[in-house]
DNA sequence: ATGGAACCGTACCGTACGGTACGCCTGCGA
DNA sequence: TCGCAGGCGTACCGTACGGTACGGTTCCAT
């Protein structure tokens, strides 16, 4: 039962990516009322098509989520030399892309898919989407902090708890509040606010995990 | 379009709460996999029952939602002498009010199941489930800040951009996780850390906005 | 006792959708 | 030119489920 279908790489022809971006597309606008036929006439390609390369639409579904997660990068840090403005700054930039990230339409779409999902004790989508999403980060991140640590910049008794601790000043109730729709929280109303966030978020983290009130 | 139906009060004869129940108890295991014929036959009445009394599936949903919704009620907290020892505790019992709903099976499938509607621009779930959850926790949590403030135990700018900081250092990614379906994330695993994440968000909180050091 | 309201159980209908089958077209290699 | 593989479009099937109809039962008021 539910085979591990390969799709990290490039396995994917450009049609089938035309699929991809097909079915992407309708996820953001009807959500997960995706239907086989409603892809295969977006895509122009036949439903036997699209069984043929995805198996079924759970196959299909993945492959989506996956692909489209895994587009979601962020740029590395330069972590050579490392004195206390580069690391404001890289610990700035990562607030920047986390919000950014998950405030944008693509993001929200995804997460409400997998949570949908994640309801028939299917995590797999969960699990691609917390994998690309806040564990990429985390993965990213972590290396910054402990190099901030071993600087003497940054203390703090685990990497683990002070990661989970940015999440949560830089995310705070922004993200829950976009999946159940929140309309007092228009996406406009959000990224109008980003910088001052992202320089809060900032400020707060080197107040509780900075060594000498940087700043 | 979208009436507001009251559903507000006691309106739910004990039969009516029975089927709410067994609704709930489907949702929770189902997920929103909700069946009028499961629900019906859980509750031992017939669907023509239901759909007199609920209209329709997104009613009895919306009714089971609310009614859950509503029952999540926290502790009234004393404001009425506030030194500095009660306003810590009255924060701490928030963060542990806080944590613990999250956590519960029944909040992570109302959350669910809101996020999974909200997709289909029916907001009208998520909006339930954010005036009961985070938005009763402001209302509750703002009246103590500001009386922190004014009594000069806290310092902050804006009691709004508090309160989600408050959120934040008590939530962290715990929620996102857990309606995502990390499998790393259990339930046990996560309530055995409890006061410990408590104690900490809590020092975290009176760190950023605690005026003296306190304790 | 009798009428009726409320409700249970079940059969039934219509539709939407996942999945399959098949006929047709196009492009390409021999 | 022929054959064939890949793929499009469409028709079709089975099923699941929302919603309705209806007969039978219980219970209460008159």
């Amino acid at each position: 039962m539910s085979m591990t279908i390969k799709v990290n790489e490039e396995t994917f022809t450009p049609r089938q990516q035309a699929v991809l971006t097909a079915a992407l597309d309708l996820l953001v606008e009807n959500g997960d009322g995706l239907t086989m036929t409603a892809v295969a006439r977006r895509a122009s390609c036949s439903k036997e098509t699209l069984y043929k390369w995805f198996g079924d639409r759970d196959g299909l579904l993945t492959a989506t989520v996956q692909w489209q997660a895994a587009k979601v990068r962020m740029p590395q840090v330069d972590r050579s030399h490392l004195n206390a403005r580069m690391l404001r700054l890289s610990v700035e930039q990562f607030a920047r892309d986390l919000l950014t990230v998950i405030i944008g339409e693509v993001s929200i779409t995804l997460n409400r898919t997998a949570i949908t999902h994640a309801t028939q004790e299917k995590d797999r989508l969960g699990n691609i989407v917390l994998e690309n999403g806040p564990l990429a980060i985390r993965r990213r991140l972590k290396p910054i902090l402990e190099a901030g640590r071993d600087a003497r910049l940054l203390r703090f008794p685990s990497s683990e708890d002070a990661y989970r601790t940015f999440f949560g000043l830089v995310v705070r109730d922004v993200q829950i509040r976009l999946l159940l729709g929140d309309s007092a929280l228009t996406q406009s109303n959000v990224e109008a606010n980003i910088e001052a966030d992202v320089k809060a978020a900032t400020d707060q983290f080197f107040a509780l995990y900075g060594v000498k009130a940087d700043q």
